[in-house]
DNA sequence: GACATCACTTGCAAAATGATAGTAACTGCC
DNA sequence: GGCAGTTACTATCATTTTGCAAGTGATGTC
């Protein structure tokens, strides 16, 4: 979250981090996805310093993920909400707890996701939206789009480049 | 990426973070995933400061998701290359080029997911393994585990009652 | 009128970041 | 044999960020 001016950096991922990447930040929003909305509120749930918490909360409200709106007048005061971007942001935020269950859950799960509709715990895969299929590492991989850099674009083509040819081995070995 | 000691944070999202929630570290793996393996390619790839780096490829080694294994002799150089872990790790990376492709592509597509068996473009979207339904904030919520700490199931509990009395209320409005 | 609630701000020490420069172990070239 | 080039770093240090502790202001409650 700094100096990354976005004309030297069209990547996606990077342009998602320079709004989330801070410490706090996917904190607070998972917080925000539990329905906690006030300040005090975040603070005790996340144990985090006051002037700290201002600074995320203004941080996000700007990139847009959180909308700062007040919930009385006298004394007004304000609570921050979701908006539709950081509501959108959910699927990494469950990408994440899949992954860190998977990896840091040594004492049992701390937490899963449910379907609610008959109670059953939830895998949550990504998938192609169009043909149902899970990306996979041997099927799927990142082009370059017309808005990348240069870099960019060798970087995904040497890479495109290396996964045809080690395909290509592959198909070799299995017809010898 | 800090003094967050475990026992008081069971939270499989922020055991997440404290792997990889720096601000270099997701963008040093997603360089990875292009096949970037080198101390001098991540540099010049990435533009930053060499004892950044050499902190950040530290850490993902320390955390279990690079390798750090020499690839020659005389002199002895290294390479990272991302382990099992660090694989797993590309669906949160793919769930955050799909949000930042969404609201931050501003002058068109800079990269896109590919399915190499017939060239399609995918839109990756979150489903059940089991059901293949997509995940939504309709049906879906994370529940607290055996694991959890109070003040986590306290706050999912919440949560749950929340939604289940929107819920109601909708019910009413519709028979209404 | 003392106390509590809530959303913050201020001041400051400690820690992290990052620009610049340097090192170490080689190889290849003339 | 010397000198540039390659590669993977480490060292130094100014700047920036973090985060603890304390304070503030508007209001309502006992």
């Amino acid at each position: 979250m700094k100096k990354t001016n976005l004309d030297e950096m069209p990547c996606p991922i990077a342009r998602a981090l320079d709004r989330v990447g801070e410490w706090w930040s996917i904190l607070i929003l998972r917080d925000a996805f539990y329905g906690v909305s006030r300040f005090d509120e975040f603070e005790k749930s996340l144990g985090i310093a006051p002037n700290m918490l201002a600074r995320r909360l203004n941080g996000l409200v700007e990139a847009g993920l959180l909308e700062r709106r007040p919930y009385q007048t006298k004394p007004v005061r304000y609570e921050y909400v979701l908006t539709d971007m950081g509501r959108d942001f959910r699927p990494v935020m469950l990408a994440l707890m899949t992954w860190g269950n998977k990896y840091f859950a040594t004492e049992g799960l701390a937490m899963f996701l449910v379907d609610e509709r008959d109670g059953h715990m939830v895998d949550a895969v990504l998938t192609d939206r169009h043909t149902g299929d899970p990306i996979t590492r041997e099927n799927h991989a990142m082009y370059p789009g017309p808005a990348a850099s240069e870099r960019m674009r060798t970087r995904l083509e040497n890479n495109i480049a290396r996964r045809a040819a080690e395909r290509a081995a592959a198909a070799m070995e299995k017809r010898a």
